[in-house]
Order: structure tokens, then sequence, then C-alpha cells
RNA sequence: GGCGCAUUCGUCUAGCGGCCUAGGACGCGUCCCUCUCAAGGACGAGAUCACGGGUUCGAAUCCCGUAUGCGCUACCA
């Protein structure tokens, strides 16, 4: 095992949780416990414009579901807090009016409008755009004269004219930007809170990550943090970053793809194990051939060297195949009472509510190797559960079947299961068998039209069984239904 | 425009110089099982490893170009 990793999962609250987002928690995630670390958990709340009500309870939520722990943060103390930026201001302040005393940063007293101007005039030049150092070298005089006037300025980093910054990513290798590309950016805004740029370098010093683990879209910004850490000489931290999730356009995964966050797949009854499982495999690798693992598996074989450098396409019909592995094997306990809450929810209004458990309890078995979703249950049992049944007289009436033989047929089996003395499986099987063969039919025949004639389905669990739970009661009084159906039908 | 990163079946990926006439999985097709649907089993189609040059006895694997894609280039993260 490495040496155990202190790392920082750090979102931003202005959303519900992204499904990319939570995949770099579930990394962060997987790394300290591989190594036996700590797992950080850290509001990033400096976009006062951008914040969301509620976002870091859905954040946190989200986390608790796919059973992602953290070890410090928010509702976990530490001893390293607070863990809401929002409430370290007075560090980002201190470490900007270090570096602007030591020469390394400056107060720009530039107008949005100007900035604005610059961009455009560069643009038009077919300049490479970025901030044109007016303020880099104001007199003290200047500056007076600005402060005179009321302009609350932002600070800015002076960035090196000329050299390059190197680094090394655990994942991409080593990576060269020459710093003549990189602007003066901002790094105290002049609302007195910091941009990522300085806070992610304040705060992952304090905090003394070891790992910073951040998706694809930040080395370029890297070697800015990388500056900022040798001006403010600190230790830089070791840097992992990994791949995004794509769309199906292979652009960065974004509500227009569908749905993206997390909770989202939730509440569409994907478990959390399979999501876990479908997840660390977008990205990352055990060997060439294994796939499903348990939480425990990844954990114990999660190496960074097996990440991969490639933007992975969400492909969902493979979260459904998995979804449905974890669903097959889970207990009928278990399937009975997650699936619970999404019957209450889906099924229709006007199946009484509250639902009996134990109803539930006897049909699981007959669609858990059916669905893919817990959110299927409903829209594959709902017959199990609705008093009228809804179909058509034709479905009746199956291959090589007229009207006269599926009436007889049903009309048989009314006559024999309401003789039955007990209703179950091998009983059924036996009598119905004989029947079929009484009839001159084939059991298929048979069985179809009864199936459709208890379920208004053609596809179904396995009649038997499915009658079984239905129960003799409700049985003979769908089949008499059909018969009248379809003695309606042959207008007779 | 500048800079950075990436590029193996439709998709997720294995591969870190010879084991590759490129393996697994999802999806797809055929068959078996079977009361339907699933599940399960078997088989199959599917990738000239983006392209072009090198290096090497030998390259998907190393190097250089090109193309394409994505990202950054905000007082957003």
């Amino acid at each position: 095992m490495d040496k155990p990793v202190r790392v920082r999962f750090a979102p931003s609250p202005t959303g519900r949780p992204h499904v990319g987002n939570i995949r770099t928690a579930m990394f962060d995630w997987l790394l300290a416990r591989h190594t036996g670390g700590t797992f950080i958990l850290r509001i990033e709340d400096t976009d006062v414009e951008r914040r969301v009500e509620g976002a870091v309870e859905y954040m946190m939520d989200a986390l608790n579901w796919l059973g992602l722990d953290w070890d410090e943060g928010p509702g976990k103390g530490g001893d390293y807090g607070p863990y809401y930026q929002s409430q370290r201001l007075e560090l980002y302040q201190d470490a900007a009016a270090k570096l602007v005393a030591q020469g390394d940063a400056y107060y720009c007293y530039c107008s949005p409008e100007r900035l604005d101007a610059m961009r455009k005039e560069q643009e038009a030049r077919k300049q490479s755009p970025g901030y044109d150092r007016l303020c880099r070298n104001l007199s003290p005089q200047e500056r007076a004269a600005k402060e005179a006037a009321g302009i609350k300025p932002v600070v800015r980093f002076k960035v090196p004219l000329e050299g390059q910054t190197k680094f090394h990513d655990i994942i991409y290798g080593d990576i060269t930007c020459e710093n003549s590309n990189i602007d003066d950016f901002v790094m105290l805004k002049s609302d007195g809170y910091p941009t990522y740029h300085l806070a992610n370098v304040v705060d992952d010093y304090a905090m003394k990550i070891s790992h910073v683990i951040r998706d694809e879209g930040w080395i370029s910004s890297a070697p800015r943090h990388l500056m900022m850490y040798k001006a403010l000489n600190y230790e830089p931290p070791q840097y992992v970053h990994h791949p995004v999730i794509v769309g199906s356009d292979r652009a960065k995964l974004s509500k227009r793809h569908g749905a993206t966050s997390l909770l989202d797949f939730r509440n569409m009854g994907y478990l959390p194990e399979a999501m876990f499982n479908f997840l660390a495999l977008m990205g990352w690798s055990l060997d060439d051939k294994t796939e499903i693992m348990t939480r425990q598996q990844v954990v114990e074989n999660f190496s960074l060297e097996r990440m991969g450098k490639t933007g992975a396409f969400f492909n969902i019909e493979k979260l459904d195949w998995m979804n449905g592995v974890y669903i097959r094997g889970l207990t009928v306990e278990d399937l009975t009472n997650r699936v619970l809450p999404f019957l209450e929810k889906d099924l229709p209004p006007e199946v009484k509510r509250p639902l009996d458990i134990n109803y539930i309890r006897q049909i699981m078995p007959l669609i858990r190797e059916r669905i893919k979703t817990l959110k299927d249950a409903a829209t594959y049992a709902d017959f199990f559960f609705v008093d009228k049944l809804e179909y058509e007289a034709s479905m009746l009436i199956g291959k090589k079947m007229t009207t006269e033989t599926a009436l007889a047929a049903l009309k048989g089996a009314e006559e024999k299961l309401s003789s039955l003395e007990s209703f179950d499986h091998d009983l059924l099987e036996d009598s119905l068998r004989h029947l079929a063969d009484d009839l001159g039919i084939k059991t298929g025949q048979l069985f179809n039209v009864l199936r459709v004639a208890c379920t208004a389905r053609d596809a179904t669990p396995p009649l038997f069984e499915t009658m079984v739970v239905l129960g003799k009661e409700r049985c003979l009084k769908r089949i008499k239904i059909a018969i009248s159906k379809l003695g309606n039908n042959s207008n007779l």
C-alpha cells in the first residue's frame, strides 16, 4: 500500500451534483481509502453570484448515497477547518497582501468595461486575449489617485514574463507551459473574495493536501497554481488530472445531454452499488476482463497508474445491464425495501396506499431478473395491483387460435380452476397441462390466453407463479371478464 | 488565433517492443433452454490500433509531423 494521502473534493455549490463531479469525488475517496488516508470535503463557495441555496445539501446527499463518506468537512469537523471557503476569507486576503508586499502581485483598477473593450480589440486584431498589464507598473501617485476615486481594485498575480513552468502529472505525465502564454490573472476579486486559483492554493496548503485530483480541464491552469506555490514558498501537491465524461457529441457532459445529476440516477432507479461500479470503470480498470466488483474490491485494487487518459462517453445501456446484474444479486428482502418507495410513487393513483409489503415481497422473485432499474418495477408489476385490467379482446386470441378456441380455453380453465382445492404452482401446472390436452391445443396456446386474461400482457413472469401470487379469486374473476370480453366481441 | 491535452471494435476498455492474424464487456445477430418475457449457455458479425513519416531484426506500443476532437485563454469554478 502507498503512503496515506490527504485528498479533498472541492465542489462549488452551484447546482445539483453533476455525475462527473461525483466521479472525481469517487477517485478521491478511492485513493484515500486505498492508502488509509483522509478524504476531505471542502465547499468552494467563493462565487457569490452563482451560489445556489441547498446545493451543499444536494452534494452531501449524493456523496452519502454513493457511500463516499468524508473524514473532514461539513458535518464532520476536523483540524483544518472551517471547510467553507466563505469562512476563510481572511486567509486569502492575507496571502494576497503578502504577495503584493513582496512584489509578486499588484492591485488592478481596470473597470470591467475597459477589460471588455480590450478583449474585443485583441480579438479583432487576432491577438491572443489576456490582460494587457496596464496596472502592473502603476506609480504610487497613480495608485493613490485611483484609490481616491473610490475604485475597489482586484489583485492580480504578477506572472513571470519569460521562462517555463513544468510539472509532473501522475496520469498525464510531464507538462510544460511557456510563462509568456499566461496573463496576469485575478487572485482576489474586488468584493474581497478569492478566485479559485488563489483559494485552492491557499487551502490545499493549509489543509496539507498531498494529491490534487481534479478533471483534465484544469491542466491548463495548473501552471498558475504552481507559480503561486512558488511565490508563497509552499511545497506544491502532487497533481492528478483525470479525463472527463463526455456526451454523445464528445463534448464535456452537460445538462443538454440529458440526465447529468447523480440524484437523477437515483430517481431513475439505479442502485448505488451499480453506479459506483460503473463510474469506477469509466477511466479506471482492474485488468482486461474484470467488470463486476464490490466496493471493497475496487478499494483494494485501485491505483492511479491504471487510470486512462481519454474522455469516456456515458454509456447508459451498459449501466442498465450492470444495474440488472446488481438487482439480480439482491435478496428478496432487500429488493422489497428498495422497490417499495418506487412503487408507492409510480403505481396508478387508484391503487390503495400504503402498499402491502408482504404482497410486494411475494412479487419480487417474479420480477427480479426482469427489471433493469427499480423504477421498472411499477410498469412490470402494475397488474398485480390494479383492479381493472385494460386490454383489447383481440389480445386473447393468440397464434393459431380463434375466438372459439380461446373462449373454450378460458371456460375450461375457469371450470378447472374453480374446482381446485388449493392454488399452488404444481397443482396449477398439472391441471392446466391436462386441460390443454383435453382441449386439443398446445400448452403454450392455453397458457398465453390465460396470461393475457390474468395480466393484460403478453409478456409476464412465469404464468403459474404469477397466478399463485394473484390468488385464486382474482384469477377467476379476471378469467370471467375475459370470457365476457370475447363473448361480446364475437357478437353471437 | 495562441497554448495545452487526447486519438485501439458503435460504446467502455485490455495492451506499457516480439505472447496481437489485437483480448474482455455492453449493445447487436443466430442458436440452445423455455408457457410468454427475461435470466442463463453457445456461437458470430464488428478495430487495416486517426493518418503520414521515421527508429528497430521486429511497433497498437518509442520519436517527429499532419488531421480531428476536447479544454483553457472570466473580478466562474
